[in-house]
DNA sequence: TTTAGCACTCGTCGGTGTTGAGTGCTAAAG
DNA sequence: CTTTAGCACTCAACACCGACGAGTGCTAAA
């Protein structure tokens, strides 16, 4: 048995996939070659198909139906044989534009890239929040509200800002509230937020001189801040567009899928685990069961990573079913990639 | 032909709603007698019925089919046969506990009432984020983040915080952005949001002894970050709950629906819209045709203010198929207007 | 090795008959 | 005048049937 398939066997295993995601039916030995004008007949099609059929490249819902790609089938697709068509001038720039128009801010470029990505591929999209281990803490300011109510902001390194309301102690003042927070900065200034613990905030905090009883509450909000700055968040857009695909004719099936997709944690703290694997090539493509999560089988996750500076730092991409257009959905994936990349290291740079 | 119905047709329509409302399934005269133990005969339930359909209170799907509300019909039961159900205590608690947990700011409090409700009652669920064209500035900060970043911070009256990233020219140092930030403040201290011009802004900017192309762009910026605090914001959740339920068993309608509410801005204004109207009765239902988009037909909402001191700040509801169960549906909607009424007052008057 | 030919498979589609829950109407009983 | 038993009628849902057709595998000849 060969390791690698012949080159007709590609070509015909390019051929069914290509013309499964075009047609969502299962594709025939006729139709193949009057499709692509093959120089062979369909028995020998016939054959090759059966043969592709026994490597586990492809299927057969029942007999006497076409065949379909299997997971392994379109494994290999993507791997080795489909075409990745450069994006359209028009799509390009509508990208360029939407991305440039909210680089004031990452959540929110990073959010607008997602919607994006949904947009141009007519497929749901997701995208994790930036969260990297190695982020240090750059600054916590805190800016009285109110009395009794605070605002805390905390700054990452790579200038991702984030912030939170908290409730303080009515007696303290403005100027008290600054001293504090400034104390934390310092004491904290540099450190990697993995190494930020409870006891090393009220550590930095106790160089304030106020009493513990005032002080306690506050630092317990700065570290809880802290570290909620770097929560995992995951922003999807677009999934009711997946009812439009016929593998989601079905409710009860569609349900199951949006459910799942549904569950943010599920999705995010899978995507997370993938952090490391593939890291050299762009993109990432999950198909079928490769996808650990039930009840998204029949589905194909197409993701990659942004980076702050040269870290890896969240994903973005786009879920469909397994039947998707890859190469229009990578072609479209890079180019936000890019762009978003881009948009980061002018943000970060300060360039307007 | 009577204005009123008699008490033996109020019943009944009572009897056919609750049934269709449980069973999804069109209601008979003699399923309807065996159910309810009813007094009568079904041949005596069907003229009754047969003169309830002429009446307009019910329909019928096909000849030879059992009896369906009309818009009509489901519009009398909940405005005079339903029986509103107290809450269970379990439920209340659940309420009470999520609430009091999320306090710290009036975003994330609306937000989980919102969730809550979708959870608590399997629907969809959507709130509107408060906007009160009333709504004082009470203050605005600048933070500067890095040279050429800041953070602005709008507080309006009743506690409201919005932020904003914007950028901000290089030179400007933190005490500068400082100074601005306070003489925006003065200048424009008390104005309701609906009175603050971009003219407005500048004017009170213009006291700073700084250099106009500096503070320019600063003061755009503020204009636009106290604009957008008042922004209106969708929050929705457990749209694909509706998937559930046999009104949504056709894909293609499923889509339609999803879709339309996916465009949030479309519910966020239809919801605004209706805002003056029935301000005297704690919820306000539309159903069916009575919705005005296209694509809820067979929806209801179910919807209620929730208020900042004693104005309305916005709306808070569930949407669900126009067999929704009314009853839970409002217990569950008064009970969370009452605690988060609570909460934000709470919120307001600094009580932990 | 390729391919024409052929028998076979099986889902889809239209037609047909049955069932059953529902109706409206009529005429008798209360 | 109202109620109700009885009956004929309607119609969606379901199962069954046969024809159709796109597809297959196999065999034997080119």
């Amino acid at each position: 048995m060969p390791l690698t398939l012949d080159d007709r066997k590609k070509m015909i295993l390019k051929a069914v996939v290509d013309d499964y995601i075009a047609t969502a039916e299962p594709v025939g030995s006729k139709s193949l070659v009057s499709r692509h004008q093959l120089p062979v007949s369909s028995a020998t099609i016939r054959n090759e198909m059966a043969e592709l059929e026994e490597l586990g490249y492809l299927e057969q819902p029942h007999t006497s139906a076409g065949r379909v790609p299997s997971d392994k089938g379109y494994r290999t697709y993507v791997d080795e044989l489909m075409e990745v068509e450069t994006l359209p001038d028009d799509e390009a720039r509508i990208i360029q534009d939407v991305l440039r128009a909210n680089m004031a801010e990452v959540t929110g470029l990073i959010r607008s890239a997602s919607s994006l990505l949904s947009e141009q591929t007519q497929y749901a999209s997701l995208a994790l929040s930036p969260k990297c281990c190695k982020n240090h803490l750059q600054q916590i300011k805190m800016l009285m509200i109110e009395p009794g109510r605070a605002l805390v902001v905390v700054v990452l390194s790579a200038g991702l800002v984030k912030d939170r309301m908290v409730r303080i102690p009515e007696m303290l003042d403005s100027a008290q509230l600054m001293q504090i927070a400034s104390a934390i900065e310092e004491g904290l200034q540099g450190m990697t937020l993995d190494d930020i613990t409870l006891v090393a905030v009220s550590a930095a905090g106790k160089h304030t001189p106020l009493p513990d009883s005032l002080l306690n509450q506050v630092l317990y909000e700065a570290y809880v801040s802290i570290k909620q700055a770097d929560n995992l968040e995951v922003y999807m857009a677009g999934s009711n567009k997946l009812l439009a695909y016929p593998e989601f004719a079905d409710v009860a099936r569609a349900k199951i899928a949006l459910d799942t997709l549904a569950k943010e944690g599920m999705v995010a703290g899978y995507l997370s685990e993938t952090r490391e694997e593939a890291d050299d090539s762009t993109y990432m493509i999950r198909i079928g069961q490769e996808i650990a999560l039930a009840g998204l089988e029949n589905c194909s996750f197409v993701t990659t990573t942004y980076k702050f500076g040269d870290t890896v730092a969240g994903r973005i991409g786009v879920i469909g079913p397994r039947r998707m257009s890859y190469a229009k959905v990578i072609s479209n994936i890079n180019f936000v990639r890019m762009n978003l990349n881009d948009q980061i290291r002018r943000l970060g740079a300060g360039i307007d």
